[in-house]
DNA sequence: GCAGCAATGACAACATGCTGACATTAATGG
DNA sequence: CCATTAATGTCAGCATGTTGTCATTGCTGC
């Protein structure tokens, strides 16, 4: 017996990892010219959106990433002056990772590609709609998370 | 002005990225006893829903992938023999890709394990929540795709 | 039929993610 | 305070994805 419901939820696995590429791939169009990929303005937002100092580890708990992958594209990002590290005070080895001038300004320009395309796909979607999805894919964060 | 469907999008967006690793994460971990990767199992999957044979650029359309990315993982799953080429008809270099039988008893465990998975992982979600967002996530698809 | 374009295979370089392992520092519990 | 445990930095190896390039095969329009 094919439950709909079971069918329906692989056929939804199946979308998010289709969909997922989609938006890494325009993610990383759209932000060529700025000389980002998606994996570094991923970065650059979680700082730019963080009041407090955040390290290594930290960005990679909020992206749901292994720190090891996050240092590496931090260590990047410091030698192409995007980001620099600043002494932690509350731990002696593990540095604050902060957005250098150039790195605000990156995200403004992020900011100012970004905008414009996410009003442009959203124009013909009913907010509602996008909430209820947004809350299921949340839901399901949960489920899988830990 | 923060418009309220923006931000939603942009949540959205990165809580796909988010969902996306926890499910490929989710996906190794279910069948890692049996062998297989989330990568494999996305190509078996395609193969055992396709009557007619498939090539490899062709796995690649469904999938939303590189051709090369499909070819490096068929090539290693033929000489784990799962996987076979066959020659085809229709074409003198482009062969086709076939389960063999290990192949199939690999599908008939995925299913076996795959199946309870999202039965219980939907048990409290209603269909009709997830008929939305699937259509969303495909309105989303379209509008990307290509 | 043939010229030109599209699709495919094959190989290479690279980006991004993972895990494992090990040393060092921080935090915690007795 | 000290011993144990957790968190972090660092290095390595590997899996999976991308793009680029080039030769070959297939398709299409003249």
């Amino acid at each position: 017996m094919h439950s709909p419901k079971r069918m329906l939820f692989l056929d939804l696995v199946l979308s998010v990892f289709r969909l997922n590429g989609l938006l890494i791939a325009e993610g990383d169009a759209m932000t060529e010219r700025l000389g980002l990929t998606s994996a570094r303005w991923k970065v650059i937002g979680v700082i730019a959106l963080s009041n407090s100092g955040l390290t290594v580890p930290g960005i990679a708990r909020v992206l749901g990433q292994s720190r090891q992958a996050v240092q590496r594209i931090t260590d990047v990002m410091v030698e192409d002056g995007l980001l620099s590290y600043r002494s932690n005070p509350k731990h002696k080895r593990s540095l604050l990772v902060g957005l250098t001038d150039q790195g605000k300004h990156a995200y403004h320009l992020l900011r100012e590609v970004q905008d414009p395309w996410a009003i442009k796909h959203t124009e013909d979607i009913p907010v509602e709609q996008l909430d209820l999805a947004l809350q299921l894919v949340r839901r399901l964060i949960q489920k899988f998370d830990r």
